[in-house]
DNA sequence: GCTTGTCTTGGAGTGCACTCCAAGACGTAG
DNA sequence: CTACGTCTTGGAGTGCACTCCAAGACAAGC
């Protein structure tokens, strides 16, 4: 009851609640994620328990993060659909695993953008602020500067 | 018909189909943000048409690039009314903005970290291809290497 | 042997951010 | 003067990705 998760379940593998522990998904999104196809083939134990071995879990884990930086889960349905089709998927794998990198660099490129815009904005009112002026009232315009 | 969207509307301003154009928010969004309260004060037209302002112009860019990179709705609405409540609200923005900030470097440092383990991931699959083996076949283990 | 806890299933409900729609007003072109 | 396109409004509908729930099975602990 205390610490510990799921130690017994199984010898080679873990239970949901490690596998969602250690991926930062939660067991209800790990279970919907097997029901929608995203997930390929999870093994159960006797009593009917879902079993992940080491290799699921380090699946699960890379699923997880194509999700956390973006990825629809249509597309991780087709990688999915590709792991289960075993080898002679690999270069189909790699055009979709790419693609997901290219949306993980524009995604890069429009945070810097927008960290640099922000960071100017910030400097702009931390420089009205130690100046003692409120934008419109002192040595600029009545309104010019209250948005910039 | 052709190549004239708003350019006559207003001598100052833009109307909602320009303002759409260069922000990437679609006219609906623009108006969803104003009900919603997430622009603050959008002038009129005679006729009753919004007139975006060049200062109201950056401001839906930014708020654009805000929504673009993350930043939820209630958080737009929160800076939406530090900007209409004027100066003296400085403070406040920066520290919305800050929060924002260092947001966008979480989501930086996850999706560079993604972006690692895909280049590995992909570099694995094409030496898979590179040495003709399909994974469980050759000089490797039956499955061990699959999901590596 | 009963309680407690963790799991199982399928299905219903939620939250967010739009996105679409219908009805109507206005201004310009032909 | 009529047609067309662009705008207005408020409200309804959509898509995605979960998230919650109820009912029930099983294992371990007291």
């Amino acid at each position: 009851m205390s610490a510990r998760i799921a130690a017994a379940p199984i010898d080679d593998g873990i239970g949901i609640a490690e596998m969602a522990a250690c991926s930062g998904l939660s067991q209800d999104t790990l279970r919907w994620y097997e029901r929608e196809g995203l997930i390929p083939g999870i093994a159960r134990t006797s009593d009917g328990r879902r079993l992940f071995t080491p290799r699921m879990v380090a699946l699960v884990q890379l699923l997880s993060r194509l999700r956390s930086t973006g990825m629809p889960t249509a597309d991780m349905r087709e990688f999915a659909t590709l792991v289960d089709g075993g080898a002679g998927t690999h270069q189909s794998r790699i055009e979709l695993l790419s693609r997901h990198r290219e949306r993980i660099a524009e995604r890069q490129r429009i945070l810097t953008e927008a960290g640099d815009a922000l960071e100017a904005k910030i400097s702009h009112y931390e420089d009205l602020i130690s100046r003692g002026l409120d934008c419109n009232g002192t040595a600029i315009d009545q309104q010019g500067q209250e948005l910039q």
